[in-house]
DNA sequence: GCCTATCTTGAAACCGGTTTCAACGCAAGT
DNA sequence: ACTTGCGTTGAAACCGGTTTCAAGATAGGC
């Protein structure tokens, strides 16, 4: 171990050094404080002279504008507020990475709140976010009921991300659920399989129901009976994976593939089958969902459902901004696709 | 397909109903604007009545104090920028994730962004985040020469996570990489391996050089010669994993070991290995670094070094704060602990 | 040469709070 | 009765910018 571990602090007095405000660069330049912001905002044309005055001035004295008192005087505050969800999934991990890319040279910035998908928490954050003045709204996820959304929408800009919003169309950036759950699951079935487990995610999370809606539409078009013992009501995490599986084993139901609510719990059902020297995909074909990254490196690597989450946190940050603009866009519903690898094999 | 996709906004006008002040307040309750900044600070003692005058005022009116005047007025913005440093790692990830919690309550709200780990882009930031007069700095990793810190840290409330700075026992917040990478080699040293292939992370990364050193070191101790063809330099992708080990085998190296850059590493070698008909651990033993949520559920469950993240962010936020107070606090180095698992096995 | 349109410019108001300062009311001390 | 002192209170200054407004300068039209 090293030497300064444990050591407190010096409780030395921060110095409060006061910056160079506008004032000082018009007293430099010998001009007034409005020229100085007319400089700084190119609102009117001024004397060629005074501006490099003024730009002088403000290189020389290192000036940085008060973005706080600008907030203020402006009634924009340059800001926005990202309501995001700890759920531990990295698929909102990577939503909200592809926040800050989106953001990045936009001039604006963003304040991030954990809502903890819990209503009221969200709405506390929520509240902090106004406090705060934000010039727009990126909520990911989350269980705000529509009416408090539609009230929101009124007052600010507002763009919902992973949900599905009835009249929020180009307001809301979301994956089809329903449709990615039955292309996997069809994707099992075309390949021979009949009995499929699902590895339900958290009961109450629409994700988790609504791709159970599309595996149960598959086997209904597919003309297979739906057997709830096939059923696993779980959560997102890999434990769950290895439950659920430990739980079909032990209770003897006969199963050939796996669907699994996402890639985590792919990832413990996988360790669990091969705790029960069942291989993937020779004995047990296996389906994830997100396609995160160290899919594509597992082993074998991970059939699963692509969710182009950076991608849609990009998108969403940069429409957010164009609706502060009031300037036309689209947001594009990104399709999730079949990523197929090694883990599905055809039933012999 | 569903339906709504591709629409264009309607660019209807956002409505800038202005907010109530606490001047509206004052009216309502027939007191001045001090009596109600005073109601709302606690700052002076105020008649009762008046008080809860100003209390049922501000309900019946749902006041929502500008934070924005407030920071201009005040001084203090209750504002925290984090730079982050999207290089992709989980662990960076996880970091974040931690400083989102650990700022929950306090009052503050973080600011987040980008630096890329390039010394300009981090420059820029940092400047945006000055501009905002945030209240304090988090920096997490990155590349900013120690002499602009030092200046940095004069003006401003500053804490470094995950970088090991001179001179900055209270205020930076790391895990001894030297150490780690030795505690890693001596783990597969005790297993009886003395040809360890070492998977490098990005060259320039101070974390990839430091737990190299600890390599050579635990090699040196063992009286292991070292060899310069058990050395894969990549980064800290999984695709650098299948790269090393492709190329080890290709170029016909012999080794029973691997210590990787990091699990996602690891998972890559350890595809790579199964590919080439290798078993881990019978044939190879792995070593990962970072411990992040998949490796427990990877097959084998894999060894590594568990790197504390979220705690690491938690606290540094925690310790931010306390520091902005000039409270005491400590910033305890946290430990990187071997998680042993399933995927190294005695040399036969 | 005179009137008007346009370009520049500084003073002052404003954004919505906090904080200083002086004044007032009132109870206690002598 | 007269200070003294404390607890309350509102007016006004202030934080650091933006924006309105009116005035002065300059140029163009006749």
């Amino acid at each position: 171990m090293p030497d300064a571990c444990h050591l407190t602090s010096e409780s030395e007095p921060m110095q409060q050094r006061s910056e160079t405000t506008i004032q000082d660069i018009a007293d430099h330049a010998h001009v007034s404080k409005s020229t100085v912001s007319r400089v700084m905002n190119n609102s009117t044309s001024v004397n060629e002279d005074k501006r490099t005055a003024v730009l002088e001035a403000m290189k020389t004295l290192g000036f940085e504008p008060n973005l706080v008192a600008r907030s203020l005087a402006g009634g924009r505050s340059m800001t926005l507020g990202v309501l995001t969800q700890n759920i531990g999934s990295p698929f909102y991990d990577s939503l909200a990475q592809g926040v800050i890319r989106g953001l990045a040279g936009s001039g604006y910035s963003p304040i991030f709140v954990d809502g903890q998908w819990q209503q009221s928490t969200e709405a506390e954050s929520i509240r902090t976010l106004i406090g705060r003045r934000v010039d727009g709204l990126l909520l990911i996820g989350g269980d705000v009921p529509v009416e408090q959304l539609n009230e929101l929408r009124q007052r600010l800009a507002t763009i919902v991300v992973a949900r599905d919003l009835v009249g929020w169309q180009n307001q809301c950036i979301h994956v089809d659920n329903v449709q990615a759950g039955y292309e996997a699951t069809k994707h099992l079935i075309d390949f021979g399989h009949q009995r499929i487990a699902l590895l339900r995610g958290i009961k109450e999370h629409p994700d988790a129901t609504q791709r159970f809606e599309g595996y149960a539409k598959a086997l209904t078009e597919a003309g297979i009976e739906f057997d709830s013992d096939l059923i696993f009501q779980g959560d997102f995490s890999g434990q769950s994976g290895v439950m659920a599986v430990n739980s079909l084993i032990a209770r003897g139901t006969h199963f050939t593939a796996v669907f699994a609510a996402n890639d985590m719990v792919a990832f413990g059902a996988r360790l669990a089958l091969s705790r029960h020297g069942l291989r993937v995909p020779d004995d047990v074909s296996l389906v994830g969902f997100d396609d995160q990254a160290e899919s594509a490196f597992a082993t074998p690597p991970l059939t699963t459902m692509r969710q182009p989450a950076v991608e849609m946190g990009t998108a969403a940050a940069k429409a957010l901004v164009k609706l502060i603009h009031n300037e036309p866009y689209e947001l594009a519903c990104l399709p999730v696709e079949l990523q197929i690898r090694e883990s599905v094999a055809r039933l012999r």
